[in-house]
Parts: structure tokens; sequence; C-alpha cells
DNA sequence: CTTGTTGCAAATATTTTGCACCCAT
DNA sequence: ATGGGTGCAAAATATTTGCAACAAG
């Protein structure tokens, strides 16, 4: 597991920005952030940061491969921190928290899945969308929150 | 198997963009397409629409449950005709091929793993990226093809 | 110093909205 | 006829690029 990336690795300069992101990713404050998250995070801190800078150093962390971009069922991308550690991700519906998971057995079914069909299997995108049941979730019906009482004791293994 | 939609059941008017843009998606022709995709083709059979119309009627659409938007790790939303039956898609890196595939297993695994974080699963996004094999792979990398051959000989089931 | 980096503004790309005119019912 | 639907243009949103000034090594 990746815990600290170095700058100069990768032939970039230390600047501020750069910095600053490195360490509000690193940092594990927040996980999942887009441009303009980071973006208001940097100015906020009273960084004197324009937004061509912060998308230029996203692409750059991306190719790097210190950050991953991904895109949650929107037009907008979001990026995080790559550990190192393939995951997935499954998102509340109700309140927007998004919660990192791995299935090992998922992982393996993808690839022969591919290989079934022919296809080489060199990455994969899996988003679950589903309704939390955490007390403060903001759930926008009510349903959700009565509908998930129906699994809370039926919880499966693989 | 939803085989054809009317458009009178959703309260929309029979009108010369949405006839065409519903006959584009039901004729299986192209099967995954951009809003700019619809548009040029309309353009190209000499139809006089314009961009707004298209983006009224594709979202319209999906609110009717007519076609499914998606995002392959884009910016760019994707729509594809709802037939009812849920699938995922595999991608080509290369030529940018996209198949559908179905593999009741991993649907089975997603459920038990939401539920095992406490959430019910409501939906799901899955793209598989990869090479395919296809001789009129217009590949960029050769390496991907030579390396898919790796796999020609060892294809597992499960 | 020298070259990479930045902030700003303008340009792109994608999608949405306002509005007057038009057509399906 | 009339209310929904359309095309166009402008706005909104997300991201990229040109460029002169600037700062890290």
């Amino acid at each position: 597991m990746k815990n600290a990336y170095n700058l100069k690795d990768f032939g970039l300069k230390a600047t501020v920005p750069r910095l600053k992101i490195l360490e509000l990713f690193e940092s594990g404050e927040a996980q999942h952030l887009s441009a303009e998250d980071v973006y208001r995070q940097l100015v906020s801190e009273g960084i004197d940061v324009g937004f061509a800078t912060v998308y230029r150093v996203l692409t750059q962390f991306e190719l790097a491969g210190v950050l991953q971009r991904q895109y949650f069922d929107s037009n907008k991308a979001i990026f995080e921190i790559n550990r190192g550690e393939h995951h997935d991700h499954i998102v509340c519906l109700d309140c927007g928290a998004v919660e990192e998971f791995n299935d090992e057995e998922i992982e393996r079914l993808q690839v022969n899945a591919a290989r079934r069909r022919q296809f080489e299997l060199s990455d994969h995108s899996l988003c679950l969308y589903a309704h939390c049941r955490k007390q403060n979730c903001i759930h926008l019906t009510s349903d959700a929150k009565q509908g998930a009482k129906k699994f809370e004791d039926s919880d499966e293994q693989t």
C-alpha cells in the first residue's frame, strides 16, 4: 500500500497548488472530490489558485497514477487517491455517501466473463447505487428507509 | 422482453423527432449513441431537428423508461434502448466496440455485497474495459493484441 | 537563469433553458 | 383551436487551451 507520493518522482516541481492538492487527497479528510470541490477547498484555505491549474494538476496526477478519475453516473469527474488497492464503490442514492468495497469473487467472475467473450480484461468500473440505512441519512423517499428494513436480518455471506 | 414502445402510452405526441429517434434505437442498427450521434443521424436522414429537441426527447424517453442513460467513463452521456433485460457492458479499449453481457452470479454477489454493508441495492453500473480479439479491431497498441494471445487457450468457466 | 508552472481569460464541449412559432390531436 | 412541441439562440455547466508573468531548481 502506497502511503505517500513524492512529486519529484514524476518530474513535477513542488509548487504550492500541487503540494496542497496532494495533501488534500492524502490526508484522507475527503476521499471523492470533483475538480470544483478541490478548487473550493484550496480557495477556502486562502490559496490563490485558478480553475485551470486545478484541472491541470488533477490530470497530471492521474497520468502519474497518484489519482484516479471516476464518473459516478454523471458528467462530472470525481477524483480519489490511488492507494494501490483496487476497490469499487457503493453510493447512497439518498444522502450521497460513498463507501469503498472490494469483492474478490466479483473480481474473479469479471475476468472470466470477459474471457468467455474473447476479451482480455484490462480494467473495470463498478458502482452500486443503493439506499443506506444510516440514522443520519437524509433520505428523500421514506419508502427507501422502510424498504431497507426487510433486509435487516437476512444478511447472506458469499 | 419489450419489443416496441408507443409514444401515446407516455402522454407524448407522435412528432417526427420522437418517432425517428425511437425508430433509431428500436431498429437496433446502432445500440449505444450519444446525443450528438443521434442528432447527426437524424440530420443525415434529412430531418430538420435541433440539438435541444434531441436532448429533450432523450431525457423524456429516459424518464419514460424507454431509454437508459450511461456514462462509459467519460463526461458524455450514452443512450441505449431499454428492452427490459438488465445487462452490463464490455468495451474494447482499442476499437471502442461495445458488447452487452449479463452474469447472474455477479448480479447476485452485488446484492450480497451491498447487504453486507447495510445497503439496499437499487441499481448498479458495471463496465468492463478490455481488449477484444477481433480481426478487424483497430488496436492502437500491438502489445494489446499480442498479450491477448496468452489467453487464447486458457478460457476458464465459472 | 531557464524552463516548467501559474492565473486569467477565452475557447471547447456537453447539456439546458427562454421564447416565439408551429403542428398533432 | 390550443396546448404541447419545436428550432434557434443564448445560457449554464464542465473542462481545456493560449499566453504573458512568475517561480522552482
